[in-house]
DNA sequence: ATAATTCCGACTTGTTTTATTGGAATTTAA
DNA sequence: TTAAATTCCAATAAAACAAGTCGGAATTAT
């Protein structure tokens, strides 16, 4: 049950963009050195948060991505969500009446259970959060934001 | 991010477990037919179950499985724990300075907050949560327990 | 024009999950 | 005491998925 590269690179990259919200847009080469992150494969995570609507990009020379929104309106649930499609963390909730059991199943519950609770916490961390968290936890460095 | 069939399967099979908690020692055939498990694969699966001191295995004709402790003091997360390896949805929490930024990452913030979310939310639910949560949602049906 | 970039889709590679198989050891019951 | 039922163990196979690469077309600032 982890996370997959998609979901983890993906909150990097857009705590990337949190940082740099007010720099204008951020190519994917530079989101991706400075989170060595491989660049074609940031290309392919980055279309999904845009079609999310959590970021909008700028073509053509000096463009790249802007976060869609500010900081403080974008969860880590969002971005999670977008690339992971999804926190149920099994098929039968999504889909209709999977296993044929529907409510004849006491592990449903328990799934619902776990869905709702995961999606409660994510949504509860929005990216100005991290922001804030990490700055309280680790004063000493990296004073240079 | 999702549950493998290892998780799934497991949280049924021990549900099964405590639905027959009074019934004896349940073989894996027993157990496979009625939760619809690849018999040898349960079997594996049991393993670890065993090895986290979850059941007691009796061997011989007429063995089987018994839960090691009452169906209200067995959670879904020691199973889950014990199938899927820890609920932490990313490595860097489990080892020692896995991507060698320890402190200096705002992500690990986040995952501690999830790791720790979710073990709340698996370790409040019992399998005899299970049992009666179904009861009471699902009054109508299999009435014959 | 040219360089920097997003955008798109196909492909490769490696790992993990999901089993299956065969057999040895143990125990109950006829 | 033998046969049947069962746990236990280890190796292997097949399928699915994750992670990453590649080549090129479209767009835009300088």
């Amino acid at each position: 049950m982890k996370l997959s590269t998609r979901g983890r690179y993906g909150i990097h990259a857009m705590y990337d963009l949190a940082k740099y919200a007010d720099g204008g847009p951020q190519s994917i080469k530079a989101i991706s050195e400075r989170e060595g992150i491989p660049e074609a494969y940031l290309e392919q995570l980055i279309a999904p948060l845009k079609r999310a609507g959590l970021v909008t990009s700028t073509r053509g020379a000096q463009g790249g991505y802007t976060l869609a929104r500010a900081p403080e309106e974008i969860t880590v649930g969002d971005v999670l969500r977008a690339l992971e499609g999804g926190l149920s963390l099994v098929d039968c909730l999504d889909e209709e009446d999977a296993c044929g059991k529907s409510c004849a199943c006491a592990s449903r519950i328990v799934w619902m259970k776990l869905r709702d609770g995961l999606n409660a916490i994510v949504d509860g961390i929005t990216l100005k959060d991290m922001i804030m968290d990490y700055e309280r936890a680790c004063a000493q460095e990296d004073r240079t934001t």
